[in-house]
DNA sequence: CCTAACTTACTTAGTGCTCGGTAAGTGAGT
DNA sequence: ACTCACTTACCGAGCACTAAGTAAGTTAGG
C-alpha cells in the first residue's frame, strides 16, 4: 500500500528482486556468524546454516559458491563493523583514544558472539593454506600499523615518551586486548573483561607517558 | 643378546609388553599433537593420526577409547611439559622470573608446534560443552593464581609497588604473552616474538616496580 | 619346566551417518 | 524471452566407531 513497497516511478533502478536477495544474503551471513562463533568454521555444517536460515543447502551454495565463500563473506561483513570502530577511534584526539578502550570492551561484552567469532577464526587460520589466513594476516598488519601511527603522532606531539618503538608497542597492546578477551570468553565468571581493560588502559597510560 | 633385551630375573615386574604399549601411546600422542596443531581437533581425522602412526583406526581407538580420549591424552601430556616450566620458574627468585620470559619465548619459537597446539585447542574449547573446556578453564585459573601469587610475594618483599591488584595484573601478563604468540604464529615474518617479549619484560618491570 | 588359559595389542571388514557439492529442473520477476 | 533465486534428488567421499577375529605375550597349575 505505502509507496515504499513499490518501486518508485523510474528515477533510480530500485531492483526489488536484487534487493531482496541482498537482504537474504545478509541474513544468512548473520546466522553463519553465530554458528561459526559457536562451533568454528570446521565444526559448522552447511546444513546447520541452511536449516536456521530456512533455505536448502544448494540454495545456500547458490549465493556463496562454496563453504569457503560463505566464510569469506562472513569475515568481510564483520570487518566492516570493525572498520567502523577503527574510524571512530581515528576521529578522536590521540589522548582520548585510550579512554575509549573500556567502552570498546563494554561493547564487545554485549556482543560476545562477534568476539568469539574472531578468536575462533583466527585460530583456524594460523596455517598458511587456511581459507582465511591471508585475510587475517593483512588485518593484523593493518591494525598494528594504525596503532603504531597513533603512537608515533602522539610522540611527535610530545604526549608520549620517545623511548619506545611504536611497532613493538602496537603489537603488545593488541596482544593484551586479544588475550584478555580470550580468557574472558573461556571463563566469563572468573574474568571481568571491562575491569581488566580499564586497568590495562591505566597501565598503558603510565607506560606511554612515562609517568 | 644383551641383558637389556631380556626381562631381568624377577626382582621387578619388567613388563616388556606394557612398556612397549606405553611407548606406542607416547608416539601416537606426539603425532596427534602435531596434527591437532596444524589442523585443529575437529579438522583432524582419526584416520590421519592412524596413518602417520602406522596403525589402523581401531588400533588407535583400542588405546584411547574414542577421539575425545585421544584429545585429553594429548592435552595431559603437553601439560606435563608446561608444568615442568612452571616449576622451573617457581624455583627462581621472584626478581629473576621476569628475566626468564624471553628465554621462554625463545624456547617456544623453536617448538612452534606446541604453541600452536594450545592456541588452536583453546579456541576450540571456548564453548562450555567442548571436550577440553573444563581443562583449559582450570589451567588458566591455575596459571593466573601462580602469577598473582608471585606478584603478591614480590609486593610483600617490597620489590613491587603495592598499588596494583595481583589477580588483574596476572590476567594481563598472561594475555599479553598469549596474544603476542598468536600474532607471531599467524605472521612469523612480521612479528619477532623474542624481541616483542623482551620489550614487554622491560615494560612489565617498570610497571611492577613503579619506576 | 611345560602347557593350557587368559590378556592384550592389535587387524580386517563393515556400518550408519554426515559432509560438501552437483545436475536438472521450476516458477516468479523483469 | 530471459534471468535468477531457489528446490528436489542425488552422489561419492569421509567420518567416528563397532564386531569379530588373530597372534603374540603373560600367567597359573600340574
Amino acid at each position: 500500500m505505502s509507496r515504499a513497497d513499490q518501486p518508485l516511478h523510474g528515477d533510480q533502478p530500485v531492483t526489488n528482486r536484487r534487493e531482496r536477495a541482498r537482504l537474504r544474503r545478509e541474513e544468512i551471513i548473520l546466522i553463519a556468524s553465530e554458528l561459526f562463533a559457536e562451533r568454528g568454521y570446521r565444526g559448522t555444517a552447511l546444513a546447520d546454516v541452511a536449516a536456521r536460515a530456512g533455505i536448502t543447502e544448494p540454495g545456500l551454495l547458490h549465493h556463496f559458491g562454496n563453504k569457503a565463500g560463505l566464510l569469506l563473506a562472513v569475515i568481510e561483513r564483520r570487518d566492516l563493523d570493525s572498520e567502523a570502530f577503527a574510524m571512530e577511534l581515528l576521529g578522536m584526539e590521540p589522548a582520548d583514544r585510550l579512554r575509549a578502550l573500556p567502552e570498546f570492551a563494554r561493547r564487545n561484552r554485549e556482543r560476545a558472539g562477534l568476539a568469539k567469532l574472531f578468536t575462533v577464526l583466527v585460530a583456524e587460520s594460523l596455517e598458511p593454506d587456511a581459507p582465511g589466513h591471508d585475510h587475517f594476516v593483512a588485518r593484523y598488519r593493518a591494525l598494528r600499523a594504525i596503532v603504531a601511527d597513533t603512537i608515533r603522532s602522539a610522540q611527535e606531539e610530545g604526549l608520549t615518551r620517545a623511548g619506545l618503538d611504536p611497532e613493538t608497542k602496537a603489537a603488545e597492546i593488541i596482544a593484551t586486548l586479544d588475550g584478555l578477551q580470550t580468557q574472558w570468553l573461556l571463563d566469563p565468571e572468573a574474568v571481568d573483561i571491562v575491569a581488566a581493560v580499564e586497568s590495562y588502559a591505566r597501565t598503558l597510560e603510565r607506560d606511554l607517558t612515562g609517568t
